[in-house]
DNA sequence: ACTTGACCTTGACGCTACGTCAACATCTAA
DNA sequence: TTAGATGTTGACGTAGCGTCAAGGTCAAGT
């Protein structure tokens, strides 16, 4: 009435080390196991086997599907929440081909991967006057030699950061999605970190309270002012950007 | 002229044990080392990096990106096979997509994650006098007593199997794709594996030569059958199947 | 009874690309 | 001088098994 670990194998189509796993991880225990150690498996635990792994052919992870098991009743529910995180992945894709596609034109015309003038029309003096207002003179004078003090690739690698975070962040405001939600603030997180390489600022050396205040100020300032706000895709964008930094800023620092 | 392991981490937007474990397997070194053990990168080690990271972001493997800084000629070429992946994975997502909505539906529907007789209209026995015919009275009388003495869940399972088998097998057929492809021929190998559940058979007890004439011959009742020819789609789907079973028993068995 | 050969067991390493301690050395600014 | 930031080299963890390695067990044939 059961079957050797080559068996119900064979019966379900996998093979004898996965089986040896599952019960290693408590997944499908054997329902009877010899004195010599061998494991054997009943009717009922093929049943479970071909759940198992009808339930992983469509991507759930083996800690969901052990779950699943448990109370079947939750299974629409991680099925749904599985669905939202395939669909998102698709999307991923989808912008990973796009950007493929596009390298492989670059890479056909121009012949190197990266030029190193790659970014233009960034200019970082041209904010001298905002800086300073909002921030001290002090800290332009520190931020703009250190900019000065740069290198051509160090500025492109800098101009393409920001350039990067614009790009995410217009893509996330176009998505629809909320500014506290899980991408909006992993952009927001990233922001931050981009912004502490910016020496002379309260985001570089400061204490927690001040870096609060200092990129809640600076959201409000992409928001106002047309220059920032177009690298975000405008007064809209830079507004979904000031609400996630908000966000950010008053639940992380 | 150069900068430490975070300086650069932060230029770059990746961090220090990135640049580390780079290091570690060769794909980047920092262009100088001090007599501390420290991490020196010059200008042009910051270009690479940004390459790296360029490429990576693609999606990309870091073996594969070595491999292209070593020579960029063949950047062209590894973009355009990882785009080749990258489609086929869109595909893959695409039906897993479309199985768990199908998925949500039954089960809220049925309740029940898998019904024990998902699987009708495959009657074993049907196929008594073929089996007689080819392979002899003996091996049906096994392997019809084989069946026979499966309980309904094993029978289930086999059903499974055999029409999961069906499915991709039509999906390789229409998808256009050539009998000897890595997929078809992966399908193929399955498809002997399955046959070698059915003791008595050739498939599950035999010499390699007898599996070979066993297998190619099943192909062409596959095709010679309409019976047989439906689960694979009709007559062009179950000539696809021929050939790639073809293939693989000269190439395997 | 003895030998094959098939099948079983428990480890343990490998794979991707790092994140994350740990334990310890070094540099920098107050 | 000393605290704090930053650097170093290990080494483990991750998901889900594939793949040896080394050695017991079992069924069948001689």
């Amino acid at each position: 009435m059961d079957w050797s670990i080559q068996d119900i194998a064979r019966i379900a189509g996998t093979t004898s080390r996965t089986l040896r796993h599952y019960d290693d991880i408590g997944l499908l225990k054997p329902s009877r196991t010899g004195h010599n150690g061998y494991r054997y498996y009943s009717q009922a635990a093929l049943v479970q086997l071909q759940r198992i792994l009808l339930l992983r052919g469509l991507g759930l992870g083996l800690p969901v599907i052990s779950q699943v098991l448990d109370d079947e009743a939750d299974a629409a529910k991680a099925l749904t929440g599985h669905l939202e995180w395939l669909k998102q992945e698709q999307d991923r894709l989808a912008r990973q081909i796009a950007s493929v596609m596009q390298t492989i034109e670059a890479v056909k015309g121009g012949g190197e991967i990266m030029a190193e003038d790659m970014f233009n029309g960034f200019d970082h003096t041209q904010y001298k006057d905002e800086v300073e207002e909002r921030w001290g003179k002090d800290a332009y004078a520190k931020g703009d030699s250190w900019w000065r003090g740069m290198g051509a690739d160090e500025k492109a690698a800098w101009k393409q950061r920001s350039q990067q975070l614009g790009e995410d962040w217009i893509a996330a405001a176009s998505a629809g999605i909320a500014p506290d939600s899980a991408e909006a603030q992993a952009i927001a997180k990233r922001h931050v970190e981009w912004l502490t390489g910016i020496p002379g600022t309260p985001a570089a050396d400061g204490k927690s309270g001040d870096v609060k205040a200092y990129v809640t100020g600076l959201g409000e300032m992409y928001v106002a002012d047309p220059r920032f706000a177009k690298n975000y895709g405008g007064a809209e964008g830079a507004g979904f950007v000031r609400d996630a930094l908000k966000v950010y800023a008053e639940q992380n620092l």
